[in-house]
RNA sequence: CGGGGCGUAGCGCAGCCUGGUAGCGCGUCUGUUUUGGGUACAGAAGGUCGUGAGUUCGAAUCUCGCCGCCCCGACCA
């Protein structure tokens, strides 16, 4: 992408309203314009982020074996009723008429529709195990909404709800899940620590809480340092073990590392050494639910088991909210220039700059760099502006790609053109055939 | 919803107390200059002062209502 020709509306000054670095930024970079409160318009870089997050969560949810579907926004109160959560959710909830009169909703959660579903099509156990998700715009009737879109109302996010025969096989998904939610984190460049938590108006017994260590974070965190050092790295992981995912959960969740809600400061203090407690704050970016027959007892999903018995299926939910991990890592990975984004959902594999934009030699160095990366299936981003270096430097540093191939008339006379890597800073000097072979390395397998 | 604050050019702000018909910086446009970390000079465009009513000869400024936004608290992916 030519930046003379994208739309990346940057700020040199920051809006009033915002009050986080995540939200500053996302501001400053051109990714979000607010339409209301808690309401946002992405713009083409926000967007790309966004994109980049949900692909990831795609990919790793159906290596999981979960099936993605798409429901509707709007749903009918009627299914909230059985439920028995039209009335329990609160205010939170918006609330629609319709022109016939009918009682609607916005969405924030999805488990009537798809236990709906369900019992429209499943009534054999030989059905089970089955696990379906969506990406999809929830609205929650904030309060207050803040942060930009770290607590907005509308909202983005992974939802998924898993039916099984009963509470063993339940638990695989629950463990299959925080395999995979662990999974999908890193490859975000994110370290998000599972937490044991409340469950809120979902309800269940089991939840565990993913949070992002953040100073601004919304939750008071206190954990074993040893959970931090945990990674799944290249592991082979197969998913229908279930010894396997049961291992890598209890290995997740052994460390102490709790939440305010549930944290007990006997128990902490006895079970981790004192220069291992960590007291901190963090950022929820994902919950995993099991809830047993919850829905499917009082909306009738059954299944026939091996005996011919009708039995109501085990479930439980999942979610990831995708737009607010847009905030989340810039929270987690930034400095007082800008972004630092990971390379697994940056927007642009690397920007190039074009210290002398005119000049026949740099702008054709610049275009060849441009087309290689391209043609390696990369995606650059070309300031190829009419402004000074400073400026240039400036907005790259600002939008946070992770790499920067730097092209001026003093590094070509010696054949070389310089390389920068935005979270150390450090740059090395290289022909521009080398540099183009450095990133292509460096994305490589991803 | 309780408490606090704000709404003036695309963005950041001054002007309001003490009414006289709007200004600064950045950005934008034109030209010249400059070019390895937000260059300098000259010129230009751009505002129903959130909105409705009231007071007044006259309202950005005073009064009341409404709307919107932000911050603190109780709640949440």
């Amino acid at each position: 992408m030519r930046f003379s020709r994208y739309f990346l509306p940057v700020l040199k000054e920051t809006p009033a309203e915002a009050q986080i670095v995540s939200h500053r930024y996302m501001l400053r970079a051109g990714m979000i314009k607010q339409a209301s409160a808690g309401i946002y318009s992405w713009l083409p870089l926000g967007f790309r982020v966004l994109r980049n997050i949900e692909r990831i969560i795609h990919e790793e949810q159906q290596r999981a074996g979960h099936l993605p579907i798409l429901m509707p926004t709007l749903q009918s109160a009627e299914l909230w009723r059985e439920s028995g959560r039209y009335d329990d959710y609160g205010q939170e909830m918006l609330r629609i008429t319709d022109r016939h009169g009918r009682d609607m909703l916005y969405t924030p959660t999805a488990e009537e529709l798809v236990t709906d579903i369900f019992r429209a099509h499943v009534t054999s156990y030989k059905d089970l195990p089955l696990t379906l998700y969506q990406i999809q715009w929830k609205f929650r009737d904030e309060i207050r909404p803040r942060f930009g879109v770290m607590r907005g109302r509308e909202f983005y996010m992974k939802d998924g709800y898993n039916f099984d025969i009963d509470a063993e096989h339940a638990l695989h998904a629950y463990n299959r899940h925080m395999v995979s939610y662990l999974r999908s984190y890193e490859r975000m460049g994110l370290k998000a620590i599972p937490m044991r938590a409340d469950s809120g108006p979902i309800g269940g017994e089991d939840t565990h809480e993913f949070l992002v260590l953040a100073e601004t974070g919304e939750s008071e965190v206190f954990y074993d340092s040893a959970i931090t050092e945990l990674s799944l790295g290249a592991r082979e992981i197969d998913y229908s073990d279930w010894d396997q995912c049961a291992l890598i959960a209890r290995e997740w969740t052994t460390p102490y590392a709790r939440t305010d809600e549930t944290h007990d400061q006997a128990l902490f203090e006895r079970e981790v050494p004192e220069e291992r407690r960590r007291v901190s704050r963090g950022i929820e970016v994902g919950q995993i639910f099991y809830f047993g027959t919850k829905y499917s007892a009082p909306m009738g999903a059954t299944v026939t088991n091996d005996r011919g018995e009708q039995v109501p299926v085990h479930m439980g939910s999942h979610g990831i909210g995708v737009s607010r991990l847009v905030g989340a890592i810039i929270e987690a990975s930034h400095d007082e220039r800008g972004i630092v984004w990971p390379e697994g959902v940056t927007p642009f594999h690397a920007g190039i700059v074009n210290l002398r934009q005119g000049d026949a030699e740099t702008d054709r160095a610049c275009e060849d760099i441009y087309a290689a990366l391209t043609e390696a299936g990369l995606e650059p981003l070309y300031d190829d502006r009419e402004e000074r270096a400073g400026a240039k430097f400036a907005t790259m540093d600002l939008i946070g790609l992770p790499w920067r191939i730097t092209v001026g008339p003093r590094g070509l006379k010696n054949g070389v053109v310089e390389l920068t890597c935005r979270r150390t800073g450090e740059s090395e000097e290289l022909s521009p055939e080398l540099a183009v072979a450095r990133i292509r390395e460096i994305y490589a397998g991803s």
